[in-house]
DNA sequence: CATTTTTATGGAAACGTTTACATACAAAAA
DNA sequence: TTTTTGTATGTAAACGTTTCCATAAAAATG
């Protein structure tokens, strides 16, 4: 019982049940064709010796992995674990292992992640919002299923997913325009990011032709907490004060409203303050934050679905870009709405 | 240049080098005893090629995958995309991929998710903190490293890490008598769940020793916000309302204060309230929150290497439970601190 | 009963690597 | 010059499955 040193091989599953290995692959695949007493006979062997089946060997001969390679930026705060909770969902009713990868900085990592990964995996599903698709493309083994996610995939033949940054960013401005608020601030994004970028454009474009008297005051951030609660110390100090704060995301916008309520600044009464993503935090903070709805998980999900279809047909998947609508999201924190707690509420139940 | 429709193998190489495939493996492996032209000439030849290894043919003949499996209960909020990028960064370090499954509810779905990473991993990492480590043994491969985070592992010889939770919430209720609260209500976590019956533990004990005359008020929570949001409602109906409510994590703490705050009631002028985890966003809200650091990161990093030194020797590691000290973490939700602001802004700096 | 069809099983090749062993040839030592 | 050592390369076995093909036995058909 216990000199069992080596793990047990199907041939060790043979041989103690007295058939072939082919029918011992058979009878633990469910294929037809094998007897109900031998099936039942090999099964109870197989368990027995704690037979468990190479994963490498099978893969070897049938060219799957059953994997799905995911390549992130990082893996700070809750939008990814929401990203990561979509695909795994998806990745799970499709019988597909994911393979994670964390991060990757620059161009030479992002290529070293995608090269570990290569061999092993049936396709790969990147979010690279600060790289471009091009410099990615080099590295991507031919004949790879690839799906990206918020990158930019300007000149390159490969299938896509984007949220509409643009939009929501544009939808957001003229939602506090229509609330009388004229200078509207905005705490952007990193520079080189793509998502970033857009938002921006978003935010640029709505100003200039909805409130072509004001002026655009854009504040650069980092996506996190601690970046908005540094900006909200700038904006105290700006004089005039703006009347309204939009922040490229929610962790930002969440910093944001902590400092200014520590410095005494109320929001919205003082103040209007919005963000950007919806992430599950949003609807919890006081007042709850209007923001642009990104169904983040969604996007996962989404990706992941388009990716397996052409994993199954061993296709490349048409490379027509995808948009994913984002929705406008309005509670308390923008000033003038309906009392905060209805708000939450409503929310709360789905 | 289009023709190539199946990927290139190591014999494509070697014959469009010139040479043998084991040659080519010496080559592209960094082995000795090559010459540097036949090297050189190879690596152009495997580069035009296209040429990726097959990590299932690797693997088949290593016997090793260069990845673990990692079985989480699921993937909602901060906690968890905490952990896996700690364990994120400790694989990497080692050249390790990560295998990640993200939610089993029950016993079987953790039996099928374990079965299903099986063969394709050189190590499990598992936190189940709802499921006895008995429960998981009986399908565990022998012979397959294993580590388990947060995880009831009594009577199984498996090795694991844990928080100590116990200590934490034993300290939270120490330093919150010290402050002269004497009702201390507690938000526990979901009832099967290790970790939150040692936190209640935790709970229960200090207050029978320390504070002898005080009845425990226990209210269950989910460990998410909504929950705590729920249980802060309860909590402002009753009367007499108790001094400080402990929440058996950030997240409910989290959802208590904006519920608290909506409500009128002012942390900590009003009532002292306290979390557990000290997850990034405890020190943004407003009061920061008071909690206990748990280095859930620095847990995963942990687990890895643990895992990965057991994988390197081939063998099963010292079932020898480790634990990892929680610290607490005063800020200004638990009343009478110094300035919230100033507390903040030193958390901030690292 | 003779034939055909169906069902259950076995034999063996294939998947794409790594690596132990063999070998050829060049350089160093005798 | 002959022998020894070392370097660069090739040959072939092995890893553990799946699956095509062959075959024997059993069942159905004539």
């Amino acid at each position: 019982m216990s000199g069992d040193r080596l793990a047990a091989t199907i041939r060790d599953v043979a041989r103690a049940a007295n058939v072939s290995v082919a029918t011992v692959s058979r009878a633990l695949n469910e294929h037809s064709n094998v007897s109900p007493q031998t099936r039942a006979r090999i099964q109870t062997v197989a368990r027995e010796l704690g037979f468990v089946p190479s994963g490498a060997a099978r893969s070897l001969i049938t060219r799957r992995t059953q994997t799905i390679g995911v390549l992130l930026p990082d893996l700070h705060g809750e939008f990814f674990s929401e990203l990561i909770r979509g695909i795994d969902t998806a990745a799970r009713s499709h019988g597909l292992h994911l393979l994670l990868s964390g991060s990757h900085g620059d161009r030479a990592e992002a290529a070293a992640a995608i090269k570990a990964m290569s061999g092993r995996v049936d396709g790969l599903l990147i979010m690279s919002p600060h790289l471009d698709a091009s410099a990615l493309a080099d590295n991507l083994p031919r004949a790879l299923p690839v799906v990206l996610m918020n990158t930019r995939a300007d000149g390159v033949e490969v299938p896509s997913l984007t949220v509409d940054n643009y939009g929501g960013a544009y939808a957001m401005v003229r939602h506090l325009a229509g609330r009388g608020h004229r200078a509207i601030a905005f705490i952007s994004g990193p520079e080189p990011n793509f998502e970033a970028q857009e938002r921006l454009r978003g935010y640029r474009e709505a100003l200039a032709q909805l409130l072509p008297g004001s002026d655009p005051l854009v504040l650069p951030g980092e996506f996190n907490e601690e970046s908005g609660w540094r900006v909200g110390n700038r904006i105290i100090a700006t004089q005039p004060r703006p009347d309204a704060i939009f922040a490229a995301n929610d962790a930002m916008a969440i910093g944001c409203l902590f400092c200014l309520g520590e410095a005494g600044i109320e929001v919205p009464r003082d103040i209007a303050l919005v963000g950007f993503d919806d992430i599950p935090l949003a609807r919890f903070v006081n007042p709850p934050l209007t923001t642009v709805r990104v169904r983040i998980a969604e996007l996962g999900s989404l990706a992941l679905e388009r990716l397996a279809l052409s994993v199954e047909n061993r296709n490349l998947a048409s490379a027509k870009p995808q948009t994913l609508r984002s929705e406008l999201v309005v509670r308390g924190s923008c000033g003038r709405a309906q009392s905060p707690a209805v708000a939450v509420v409503s929310q709360k139940l789905r």
